[in-house]
DNA sequence: CAGGATGCCTTAACACTGTTAAGGTGTCAA
DNA sequence: TTGACACCTTAACAGTGTTAAGGCATCCTG
């Protein structure tokens, strides 16, 4: 392997052992080793882990900007804005292991990432929204997918037998019959699962918006 | 110090550490030492630091628990039971470092507190939803809860200057000037956009309700 | 009452982590 | 040709979770 390093390659690599191994296996070495490279030579392009973290985050980021680029066009409202928004960051984030919890409230790197959003802010507030129902929007929705796609990640991947519906039936026992039913709705289908919630939400966006705050 | 060691008490060392330390201070060994015990000793008690964190999960998940009965009594509606426990929720991850991304998602170790959802699963179905709707109602305050404290806890006490308005301001730019706006909304009053966005998606699930899925 | 098992803790050590210091090797400029 | 600089390596450090082995009580059994 050629090995011109760069930011850009090392976090793709780290991306990738993220992948397999999952976020414990994303070691400074095993990046490196990916790059057939030792591990000090990654601290010339990127100051320490935690940087290393972070532009992997901004790199989600980007991605999910770019497909929402790609599938929304200018016509669309709000509504329609935020509900593609809550499923392309879902789909990225499930797109890695432990995604959820690697890549929510990182620091982002990259200046850009965070400019991305004023024509979005732009198309909503001229329709009709303030820049506070905006932002709380886009807060909620954001919130709702971090919380949601961690504790679906870590049902799907948890490790083993960390969770599973048979292990928490025997659990949970025979006296407590709906929180059993309760179960079985938790484990079935997220995807469809996360857009009933989904548009509850919006229901709720839509109800504030329109009363006007 | 006495040396009895319990589960519990290491648990509540552990739960110390973490708020005087923060996550990454949560060491065998610093808990040990809090104990006035070597490292290994706790071996004998806990199989390891996953369990251990899991039993600090639990532990605060009994909390909550517990402050939502002392909070809420029986004729309480659903609407206003899910607003309890969205505060509660909140309150008692703040309440330490990293309180949000170290308890989310932690494997329950005791099955108690799955079966303490009964009660209120009962008293809901009792008003009029059903367990598919009572369900997806409590997974859509947890995750949002989850996801609005993580960005939370990331802002106030993200290292340093990881994460300040002006550090944010100067990122944005001049050219962005609703994301500048954004920036001020999501800095102002954590706990006041906490209640407004939790109503919000309580209005969101009135409304699904009414209408009856 | 003696003796052995068992509960609980310590010391020592393992492989592995992020990170730094120092030293090389190449390439390009003066 | 000489130097500077970019980029990478080797060596090493302190700290991590975890296991193995042994020691000292206490308590149960003969």
């Amino acid at each position: 392997m050629a090995k011109g390093l760069s930011r850009s390659v090392i976090v793709d690599a780290a991306l990738a052992v993220l992948d397999d191994d999952g976020i414990d296996g994303v070691t400074v070495r095993a990046v490196a080793q990916r790059l057939d490279v030792k591990a000090p030579a990654l601290y010339w392009h990127v100051a320490g882990k935690q940087e290393l973290l972070d532009e992997m985050g901004t790199e989600i980021q980007r991605r999910v900007i770019q497909e929402l680029v790609a599938r929304l066009d200018e016509k669309a409202d709000w509504r329609e804005g935020l509900t593609t928004y809550a499923r392309v960051l879902r789909e990225e984030y499930l797109a890695h292991r432990d995604g959820a919890r690697t890549f929510s409230g990182t620091r982002l790197t990259d200046p850009e990432v965070l400019r991305a959003q004023e024509p979005w802010l732009e198309r909503w507030v001229d329709q009709g929204l303030s820049v506070q129902d905006a932002t709380d929007a886009a807060t909620l929705v954001t919130s709702f997918v971090v919380g949601f796609v961690i504790e679906e990640q870590e049902r799907a991947q948890g490790g083993q037998q960390r969770y599973s519906l048979s292990e928490r039936d025997a659990n949970v026992g025979p006296d407590a019959p709906l929180v059993h039913e309760s179960g079985r709705i938790i484990y079935d289908d997220p995807s469809a699962r996360f857009e009933r919630l989904v548009n509850v939400l919006l229901d709720g966006l839509a109800a504030t918006m329109r009363s006007g705050a």
